[in-house]
DNA sequence: CAAAATTAAATTGTGCACAATCAAAGTTAG
DNA sequence: CTAACTTTGATTGTGCACAATTTAATTTTG
């Protein structure tokens, strides 16, 4: 296999990531679309609903952008509109008022239990297998490793 | 397997996506720093040096459009700061002037030797082996293809 | 043919991503 | 203690994505 080769599997391996994220999003409108809020709000609204659940040491913005790898640039703006929804709260740390601490108010964890009902309501429609959805959780988890420099 | 493991390992699937999708762009951030252009703008010109290769019957915003799975509403400002830095030329159709014709200018295409060289020097890298590459594409084809209703 | 329907691209408006910069709070060192 | 440094989040500006609407060209129909 020449390197041009090469280049061109990384280049489709790519473009394969970019256009399944968005097709992604687009499966689950129908659902964000009825709970009110966007992909990426729900993707902060699941951590947030797993800290309400098991609560972590630090439940910051700082924290909330780790995980997520999203910086302040992203998350202010965003967690300002969930707060302007009703559905988090914000609040300075008192014992360091650099931080921000983050939750989830009784809304917004109520949301929790909606997009569930939702997405049972969707499970037989899954052709996919979840033998396979397993398989590609894991080789993509590998991959993230790899591009985050894990190794 | 519950419902709930069921959402659960969904969920999980498209966070990875939507991870993977934004590391992939970070790490060829160095290499598009260096060609001037962005992420997005590197996945149009790979198609129109692809055409430009093997010229398609129709090299149209909506050809484009269809292959990306992206409307005029991204495409147009896009192509029209491509053609704006001269990698790319944007004209009406003469025979059905609702159409406009895209294709990479020389310097548009002399891009494409310049990401060979950048990637080829990067090759080396690589260690996530090319096998997994290839597996992990084929399995997002498939995913793809489920998601926008194929099969 | 002319009206209605369809198609292709552009435009408008909202919300991410992310780089770069800034401001304020807190920590460290001289 | 205070000056230098670090940390945290907010702000600013650019460029996607995408829904919704608009405009103009073409095709279909009555």
């Amino acid at each position: 296999m020449t390197d041009r080769d090469i280049i061109r599997l990384d280049n489709q391996l790519c473009f394969m990531l970019y256009a399944c994220s968005r097709a992604m999003t687009r499966a689950y409108q129908p659902m964000l679309k009825k709970l009110g809020i966007t992909y990426p709000q729900y993707i902060v609204l699941m951590v947030l609903w797993e800290w309400h659940d098991q609560p972590p040491v630090e439940q910051t913005v700082k924290a909330l952008g780790e995980r997520l790898q999203l910086d302040s640039g992203t998350l202010t703006p965003l967690l300002k509109r969930l707060e302007q929804a009703g559905l988090v709260s914000r609040r300075r740390d008192d014992s360091d008022e650099r931080r921000v601490l983050v939750e989830v108010t009784a809304q917004g964890y109520a949301l929790s239990a909606k997009a569930s009902e939702w997405l049972q309501s969707q499970v037989g429609e899954h052709s996919v297998s979840l033998d396979k959805i397993s398989q590609l959780r894991g080789e993509l988890r590998e991959l993230l490793d790899h591009l985050t420099g894990e190794v």
